[in-house]
DNA sequence: TAGTAATAATGGTTAAACCATTGACATCAG
DNA sequence: CTGATGTCAATGGTTTAACCATTATTACTA
C-alpha cells in the first residue's frame, strides 16, 4: 500500500489527495470494495494532517467513489462510481426550477422511445422471456385493482429498466434510471388514477413488449413514445386538479 | 418497504450544514453570486468548529453550489447549480470503463435526433436565422481546407447546442453539452480526416439545417442521426487504425 | 452456553495556532 | 500629481493535539 501514493504537493493539498485516490480507483489500482488505511495512517502516507485527508475524503464521498463506515474495521470503502451524482444533479436544477416536470417528462418520450427501438434491434430470446415475466407481474397488479397503482407503476418502471439493459448501452440504462429517479416522487404524488388508465397501460405495455419481441423497430419506438406521453398526460390532468 | 428507508447514519454535522446551506440556495434564500459569511463567523453562527464547516463547504464546492476564492474579499460565493457533476460522472464512468465511446457514440446519435425533431416542431424565424449564421461560420472553416478540422468540430458542436436550445428543453441541452464535453476529446484525437469528409459534413449540417427551418420533423430526425452516425464512423476508422 | 461488560480501533468534532494569498491603502520617488 | 512600491489586515489553507461517539472483538460472568 505505501507505494499507492506519493507525496503531496500543489496549492490545494486536498485537491491533490482527491486526485491520487481517484485516479487510484478508477483505473483499478484500488479494487471496489477495497478498503483504505484509517485516516492517521493514510494522513501519514501522503504526508497531510488528518483535517486536509478528511477534506479530500469528503469530495471523495460525495463523488460516490469511498463510502465511510463507523467503528472498527471501519474506515474508507473504496466503490466504483455509479449514477448518484446525475441524479442529484437534476433533483438539484429541479429544485431551483431550472427545469420543470414538463422538460423532465418530455425528455424521457424521447429516451425511452429510442430506448425501446434499440432493444427492439437487440433482444434475445432470454431478453423476450424476462420482459413476458415482468409482463405477468405488472398484470397481476392490474387484475387486483385501482389500490395497486403505485406497484404497477414499479412493475412499469421495472420493465422500462430492463428495455434499457436490453439495448445493451449502460448509458441508456444510467440516463434513464436517473430520470426515473427524480420523476417517481411525481408519479406518486399525481396518482392514482382509475381502472381505465390502468387498463389503457397495461395494453400499452403489453403492445410494446410484442413488438421488442417480434423486432419491430420503428412501432416500438411509436409505443414507447406513446405509452409515456399517456403517462405523462394523466400526470398533468390530476396535477391540474390538485393545483388549478 | 427495504427500498424506502436507509441505514439511518449518526447524524453528522458537517452533513447538516450541508443540508442547510443548500436549501437556501436552491429556493433562493440565498441568490447565486451572493457571498457567504468568512469562515470563522459562520462557524460561529452556525454553532459549529471551523474544520467541521469546512468539510461542509468542500462538499458544496463538489456539488458546484459555491465557488471558494482566496484572499481579502474572498470566501464562498454561492452558484446557481449546472451540468459540472453531470460531466464529471460521466467522466469517471469513461475512465473506469464502464461506458466505451461506442456507447457515448451511440447515444449521442439518438438525443441528436430527437433533439433536431423537436428543433424542427419549434423554431421561430430568429432561431432559423441563428442556425444559418453558424452554418456559415461552419462553411468558412470548410472553404480554409482540411487543416480547420478542430475549428469546424467546434462550430458543428455548436450547431448542435443551438439546436437544443431552440428544442426548449433545458434538459436536452443539459444532456447534450454531457456527451460533447466527454465525446470532444476523442473528436479532438481521431481526427482530422480528410476533405471528402468536411465536404460531406457540411452537406449534411445544410440539409439538416433546411429540414428544421421548414419544419420537417421526421426528416431532420433521420439528418441528425445520419450526421451523428457518420462523424462517429469515421472516428471509429481512425481509431482502428491508431489501434490495430 | 448465552448474555454482558470491558477494550481498542476508528471516524467525528473541537480549539488554537500558524502560513499563504490577496486586495486595499498608505507611502515615497519622480 | 502620478505611478510604483511596500505594508497591513482579512481570509482561506494547513497543522496539531485532544476529546467524544460508535462499533467489532474479546474476555468474563451467571
Amino acid at each position: 500500500m505505501s507505494a499507492l501514493f506519493r507525496k503531496a504537493r500543489q496549492s490545494r493539498i486536498f485537491q491533490d489527495v482527491v486526485d491520487q485516490i481517484q485516479a487510484a480507483i478508477l483505473d483499478g489500482r484500488i479494487q471496489s470494495g477495497e478498503k483504505l488505511p484509517a485516516e492517521r495512517e493514510l494522513g501519514e502516507m501522503l504526508g497531510t494532517s488528518r483535517g486536509t485527508l478528511r477534506e479530500a475524503l469528503r469530495v471523495l464521498e460525495q463523488k460516490g467513489l469511498i463510502e465511510i463506515r463507523l467503528g472498527v474495521g471501519g474506515g474508507a470503502i473504496a466503490k466504483g462510481p455509479g449514477g448518484e451524482q446525475m441524479t442529484e444533479s437534476l433533483d438539484m436544477l429541479i429544485r431551483s426550477q431550472k427545469v420543470s416536470l414538463h422538460h423532465l417528462a418530455e425528455f424521457r418520450e424521447g429516451v425511452e422511445g429510442t430506448v425501446a427501438g434499440l432493444a427492439a434491434q437487440r433482444a434475445k430470446p432470454e431478453d423476450v422471456k424476462l420482459l413476458r415475466e415482468l409482463l405477468q407481474a405488472a398484470k397481476r397488479c392490474w387484475q387486483v385493482g385501482v389500490e395497486k397503482w403505485s406497484d404497477f407503476v414499479r412493475a412499469d418502471e421495472q420493465i422500462h429498466m430492463a428495455l434499457a439493459r436490453i439495448a445493451r448501452n449502460p448509458v441508456y440504462a444510467l440516463i434513464l434510471k436517473t430520470v426515473h429517479d427524480n420523476i417517481h416522487i411525481y408519479y406518486d404524488r399525481f396518482l392514482p388514477c382509475g381502472l381505465d388508465e390502468l387498463n389503457e397501460n397495461y395494453l400499452d405495455l403489453k403492445q410494446l413488449v410484442e413488438a421488442v419481441a417480434t423486432g419491430k423497430v420503428g412501432p416500438a419506438t411509436d409505443l414507447a413514445r406513446e405509452h409515456v406521453r399517456r403517462f405523462n398526460r394523466y400526470m398533468q390532468k390530476k396535477k391540474r386538479e390538485i393545483n388549478p
